[in-house]
DNA sequence: ATATACCCGACTAATTTTATCGGATATAAA
DNA sequence: TTTATATCCGATAAAATTAGTCGGGTATAT
């Protein structure tokens, strides 16, 4: 329960990586999963979804690979967290609505207000907070 | 990602419905699953396990059911989920450390400070502002 | 005695998350 | 212009987690 995806995780460990080398040089997928022990695929899929959300961008052809596109500190984790893992919410029913309860729950509303707790903390942390 | 589980949710519904009824008043497992569409099986479960948990206490016998026993002031949130979920993080390492990547992860300080953050914003809420 | 309601372990089903596979496209370099 | 490297991407499979079911038990008010 609570808990980040690997998605996530493997995201933050990439765009750390990138963070540590010079502005313009290019990481590639192979090279991060081997440093940080991560399957090769997997690690594959989370950069293009990260590039074609215009977070890293992607360098075909050999010596090719990835770099970082937009500016860390302008992405907040709740930005962040639904670019890579879509819509975030302590129960469903916050961006989705066909749940059993909906009409008899006397929990929405006082959830609600924790899921807003929680959403301003996200908020007020950004991605390069994680990455430096 | 960073959702409740139902377990906790048919938890926190069923303090509020037994905080809606006078003090020494006993609600049902079949009363309360009626009433908001769970499954009664299911909510047994839940119902017993905050018994054993000493958040409710059970009165066996026909006209049984529960009531709340502890304080639900004095339960913070993240005892609360500890207490129906079992340990609380962002990921796993933060609790049990059998991870592939233990040795080379670039990110475990950082996200342990995200986790610190929420652990602390859940800490600050308590049950009671919940079911009240 | 009996009916009602909690107790609890074992099991199954559903959902979500994680990982794999196969084949495509782009491009730097020989 | 061929080749090797690297991204791209849909389909699928495996694993883990969450949710729900079943069967047989115990306690107790009436």
């Amino acid at each position: 329960m609570l808990k980040l995806t690997r998605k996530v995780e493997y995201s933050l460990i990439a765009l750390r990586h990138m963070q540590g080398k010079s502005i313009n040089s290019i990481s590639s997928t192979r090279e991060i999963a081997n440093q940080y022990n991560i399957p090769v695929e997997i690690l594959a899929k989370t950069l293009q979804h990260m590039a074609k959300v215009n977070i890293i961008e992607a360098i075909n052809g050999p010596r090719g690979g990835y770099r970082i596109k937009a500016k860390l500190k302008n992405i907040n984790l709740v930005d962040f967290f639904e670019k890579v893992e879509g819509p975030l919410g302590l129960s469903d029913c916050f961006y989705d609505s066909n749940c059993m309860q909906i009409d008899h729950c006397n929990i929405r509303t006082p959830i609600q207000r924790i899921n807003n707790n929680m959403i301003n903390m996200f908020r007020s942390m950004n991605v390069q907070d994680i990455t430096n």
